[in-house]
DNA sequence: CAAATTGATACTAATATAATATCATATTAA
DNA sequence: TTAATATGATATTATATTAGTATCAATTTG
């Protein structure tokens, strides 16, 4: 079972070519999408979505493009993951209440919680930074 | 994004119930679906590989129908996993070896196969006997 | 104003998950 | 012995998710 989508990974790919690329500044989709070998219609959603999150600038019209928006290093490999594949949730649909009518009390939850957490703590702490 | 499907689910509610009326031992698919209210063909086929991955035992014919093959203290949560969901896999897609041309050397993998294992670890130390 | 570019969104295709149906085989009890 | 009742194996269908495409509108710039 694959933990990552092809969002996430294409999503990496260009952050990391923008930031290989600090002379150009300003990349167009289609440049982009040449580079990476990544299909141009689904590369636009996926830095469409990156710049509604803040990470990328967009620019409009001729020449027009995408500019990071920021330091990789400050842009975690799980925030990534959160812009395209949502939470990780290890105890959705474990036993849909039979088994814990009191969800507090749960221990099973407690553990499976415990579990995510430091998951998501370990995701966090990977920056795109380190990657470049 | 779910972490267990229904599955790994269905199957540990059935391997409860049969934990929890260890004197009536042997059940039907027919009677775990209706005390379960899952989807007696779902079930059935979950049952089946439960079995041929020798957590129950099978009796065929009148009066047939699936018992415990061992304790459940010894039944991990992760083994339920991978019988429905295979492994998990954290670093699949991640780049497609453009970044990480050599992959021993690659950090980032590294570092993902590390959060992977202690996650596999934590849930290998959940048992099913733990949840009765 | 024309060309190039993103914004928004609707659509299609492929794959994975969930659920159902059915015929074959084995067992048991009347 | 045989009819009823189970599982074994496997094929099929339905639904949801993921992946990828197409297109029209709005914006910018030369």
């Amino acid at each position: 079972m694959k933990l990552l989508k092809r969002h996430t990974d294409y999503a990496i790919i260009a952050l990391l070519v923008l930031a290989k690329n600090k002379s150009k500044k300003i990349f167009s989709v289609a440049e982009l999408a040449k580079t990476t070998k990544i299909p141009y219609q689904f590369l636009r959603g996926i830095l469409q979505h990156l710049h509604k999150h803040k990470l990328l600038k967009a620019y409009k019209g001729k020449n027009g493009g995408f500019s990071l928006a920021t330091s990789l290093d400050n842009v975690s490999l799980l925030s990534i993951i959160r812009i395209f594949q949502g939470e990780f949730k290890l105890n959705e649909c474990l036993f849909r209440k039979m088994v814990c009518p009191n969800i507090n009390r749960c221990v099973l939850r407690k553990r499976l919680k415990k579990i995510e957490s430091y998951f998501l703590e370990e995701l966090e702490k990977i920056k795109l930074g380190e990657l470049i």
